[in-house]
DNA sequence: CACATATGTCTAATCCATAAGACAGGTTTT
DNA sequence: AAAACCTGTCTTATGGATTAGACATATGTG
């Protein structure tokens, strides 16, 4: 509720804090006005239609509608029907497949960082295996919480091995990319892995997104190894969907005689001559 | 339940349709298993622990456990206590950024698409406007189910522009990737933009994909434009994160003196050389 | 105007997931 | 052997979302 540009795509909380078919209702229709499937102006379904379309009666069905007047996505006459009124100047924040927050700075917003966990101890098995350690060996463990203008949308978890984190404070922590961390200290990210899933929230998520326990979230993995192959930085990070989406755009090209898509650099695609962009952001 | 290599990664329903506490922490521990935070043969919390951490009751953590051990992820010992016996061999379908389905014949999984609606109409206003069509063009619209291995991994809505849409019949539709039978009508894909974000599955998204209403998916919105930056294909596809995932490899490069990040294409990154795959799928 | 359709408001009843607790029986550790 | 911890099973009670209905009121249309 803290905020900013982020006012008018709120999450429509305080009375649907369970995991009820109002809420869920109320998902399913915020997701398809925030991407785009109903615009300014369109009308939804009426309730009674979107109580049969979602098999619930039509109770539940104004709740979740409550939800979206309270997020302030639609306006509802009486007689006339309900209205969308999202306008989607307050889009969500946009990452290219490489993660990079595209144009974050350039469009004004500020970003910010909050660190809710900081310390050593030995990671859980999957991350040690992730990040081919010994057995035995420890991590530094961080949580963070990213914010945009005030409103936050990516809940971090980082495993980094002990003799790296060692290099930098709590307090770099706040302020840097990790990234930016790591390769001041000498640290060569060579490649990385990244896999995209979906999953639901947990309370410490939900708490720390300001979202329901039980909503959709991005959940993003990847993995950063040096030219040896030994993990560096192993990040799990975990997105409000309506804050912050994946996007991209791809050119089909051919090559070897087979037609197939590839991704565009943002640098050298929309014709913005802006290359002297700060070092690109880590998550 | 219908399935082949997917009988180990169920969605353990039959009792918990209903979006409820208990559903939400199956899927909340399904997904810390399928990602391989907990690997096979790591101790899970105990019940107790469990109904602290998610603030429920054991009965509720215990319903839970039982969902989860439907979908064979987990064996529970009384006095020893529940272990995970998820094998990742039975890996969720991978997909790179360009949403290729990676390698899939070569694994030996059959794929196989079931045609659930197709017709013509006027396309909702975010479509008409994405596609950039005259008011009152209409499209084909399609509805689509894809197997692998006879269980269903994902939800497709696609929009094809009328005139298109007329050069090939509904059973071609059912047999061939849209994305072929465009370019084989001699429609030329230049390039798309492509968006990647969480949602709740819906009473038809979920029956599709058998999964329970309320269910997290990912979604993915592409659209397909032609040299002149006219539309010629939408698409709305939902996936079942436990199913499919979205996964890419990138290499950090120096590009005009900034590191940044590239995807590596599936071609010429992992050393095989499968060239001669067939035609790319489009979803 | 009359009619269909939309949201707004209220009622009464139901139902089921959840909570809180006790107890049994198996396993591991000290 | 005792202590600590785990899962399995059962009981009772409650609360809050949900249902199904009626009725009012505003809006647009033929």
């Amino acid at each position: 509720m803290a905020g900013g540009r982020f006012a008018s795509v709120s999450n429509g909380l305080a009375d649907g804090l369970e995991p009820t078919k109002s809420r869920r209702i109320f998902l399913a229709l915020r997701d398809l006005i925030t991407r785009g499937e109903y615009v300014y102006g369109d009308r939804l379904p009426g309730e009674l239609k979107l109580a049969e379309i979602h098999g619930v009666s039509r109770v539940t069905v104004r709740r979740a509608l409550s939800q979206l007047k309270r997020a302030g996505l639609i306006d509802r006459h009486p007689g006339s029907g309900t209205v969308v009124t999202f306008r989607p100047h307050a889009r969500p924040v946009v990452a290219d497949f490489s993660n990079m927050l595209a144009n974050l700075m350039e469009m004004g917003r500020s970003s910010d960082v909050r660190l809710l966990a900081f310390g050593y101890g030995l990671p859980p098995a999957g991350i040690q295996r992730a990040l081919r350690l010994p057995d035995g060996a420890r991590t530094q463990q961080s949580v963070r919480v990213r914010l945009i203008d005030g409103a936050p949308f990516s809940y971090l978890v980082t495993h980094v091995p002990e003799a790296i984190g060692a290099t930098y404070t709590e307090a770099e922590l706040a302020a840097t990319p990790l990234l930016a961390l790591l390769e001041r200290s000498g640290v060569v990210a060579d490649h990385a892995t990244q896999t995209i899933t979906a999953t639901v929230s947990t309370p410490e998520t939900a708490e720390a997104l300001d979202v329901a326990v039980g909503d959709p979230l991005l959940a993003l993995t990847r993995v950063v190894y040096d030219p040896d192959g030994q993990g560096v930085e192993h990040l799990a990070a975990y997105y409000r969907p309506d804050r912050y989406t994946f996007q991209m755009t791809l050119a089909r090209v051919s090559a070897n005689g087979v037609r197939q898509w590839s991704p565009i650099t943002p640098a050298g695609a929309d014709g913005g001559p802006n290359d002297k962009s700060t070092t690109q952001r880590g998550d």
